[in-house]
DNA sequence: TCTGGGGTCCTAGGACCC
DNA sequence: TCTGGGGTCCTAGGACCC
């Protein structure tokens, strides 16, 4: 007999908040909420169970939170702590399965097919992990068990915190019909809007919809996962490996802006940090693109491939200024501006020779290599470019 | 209520080549 | 002197997720 396919979606429960309310007493039983700060135009990146009784959630602006929670407790991030929690919850997931997915920082698969002599029945296995966990992390998570990854991750989201949903397999359909569309994972607003226009608000109805007919609605692409998706089968969108990658970096002005000056200002800044990073990673790119937001949320972007890998901070600033200039309209207010580098991999692109270079560009890429060694080393920023010192460029941190 | 930051994937249209 | 079809790459914008 086949062995039966099983798999665990692991959710962390309100991951950073709960990190929190973990490494302070102080915060335990209280509403915290983790992310932006209210009085700039920060947004709530997690928030614990406690400030959700008030309506808070995530994604909220964090002057709105304020006001639906004002005894709420306020903290910025520590993305490095939550980091370390995070591998030492993978460590405890990898003694249950050599086949584990990890999807982001708070979320991973785990392919328990063929496991049951260790850890017995998929219940008893999911709650054996869901003790460990806690017992040695201190953290509780939530668990989706089904015969695909989708159903799973759909599943473990259904009984937060502290959960553990079970689909037994030949009943993913029925499992599927019993969902709002809105735990669809993968069906966004605007897709339910569409949907709604076309008279279609529940899966019962998408159900006889062939997917030519969706498609004319969602597009191809999207019809063929809707398809799949309300049928239990998996659309196969978490499985599937990374095409390519892209690194970026934005900021939110405090104000909007409007002088040319701050934002090249800011550009090199984002410059420096995007170059240091991929000189961190050994990534090597030539498609450069920046994104402006004006005040009135338009988002609007510009993007150019060079012939040649970016060689330094410098040689990105030139090529990102050009592309903003090319894009911005005089005279509009800005709220934000992002700089990207797209395609990056990880082995230089072949170069054409440059007759005329004299091995300076070499010479500075070696410089600034050496520089951001330096720095990572002492943990603080040593060089700082003239521009950058200014008594204030109206950013948001 | 006035909307972060870091990503991925999809689509449509244009350029270019054979 | 008016013009096919397919493939591929690039760009801009949008949707979605954590």
């Amino acid at each position: 007999m086949a062995i039966p396919i099983v798999f665990f979606h692991v959710d962390l429960d309100a991951f950073f908040a709960a990190v929190e309310q973990l490494d302070n007493p102080a915060y335990r039983g209280k509403p915290l909420i983790v992310g932006g700060d209210p009085d700039k135009r920060g947004v709530v990146s997690t928030c614990s169970y406690e400030a959700r009784a008030f309506g808070v959630h995530s994604a909220m602006s964090a002057i709105r939170a304020r006001q639906l929670c004002p005894q709420g407790i306020f903290v910025k991030g520590r993305m490095h702590r939550y980091h370390e929690k995070s591998c030492e919850v993978m460590k405890v997931l990898d003694e249950f399965s050599p086949d584990i997915q990890q999807i982001s920082v708070d979320e991973a698969f785990l392919n328990m097919s063929g496991t049951e002599k260790l850890f017995g029945t998929p219940q008893e296995a999911a709650t054996q992990l869901k003790k460990r966990i806690h017992d040695e992390t201190g953290l509780t998570i939530s668990v989706g068990v089904a015969s695909n990854r989708y159903i799973a991750k759909i599943a473990s989201d259904l009984s937060k915190p502290d959960g553990l949903v079970i689909v037994p397999q030949g009943t993913e359909a029925a499992f599927m019909l019993e969902r709002k569309l809105t735990e669809v994972w993968g069906i966004g607003e605007k897709s339910r809007e569409r949907l709604a226009e076309a008279g279609l608000c529940t899966i019962k109805e998408i159900l006889p919809c062939p997917e030519r007919l969706l498609a004319g609605v969602l597009g191809n692409a999207g019809a063929s996962f809707l398809y799949s998706a309300v049928r239990g089968i998996d659309p196969g969108i978490m499985s599937g490996e990374v095409a390519s990658r892209s690194i970026s970096a934005e900021r939110t002005f405090y104000q909007d802006v409007y002088e040319l000056e701050t934002l090249e200002t800011m550009l090199l800044e984002l410059s420096i940090e995007l170059m240091y990073r991929l000189l961190d990673e050994g990534l090597y790119g030539k498609t450069v693109s920046v994104k402006i937001r004006y005040s009135d949320f338009r988002t609007v972007s510009a993007q150019a491939t060079g012939e040649t890998a970016i060689q330094d901070s410098s040689d990105l600033f030139k090529r990102s200024r050009q592309l903003l200039h090319k894009k911005l309209e005089k005279g509009s207010r800005v709220r934000l501006i992002g700089l990207a580098v797209n395609r990056v991999e990880e082995t230089p692109p072949a170069e054409q020779l440059h007759l005329f270079d004299d091995g300076s560009t070499k010479r500075k890429q070696q410089v600034e290599q050496a520089v951001h060694r330096l720095e990572k080393k002492r943990g603080k920023r040593l060089v700082t470019l003239a521009r950058l010192i200014r008594p204030n460029n109206g950013e948001n941190d």
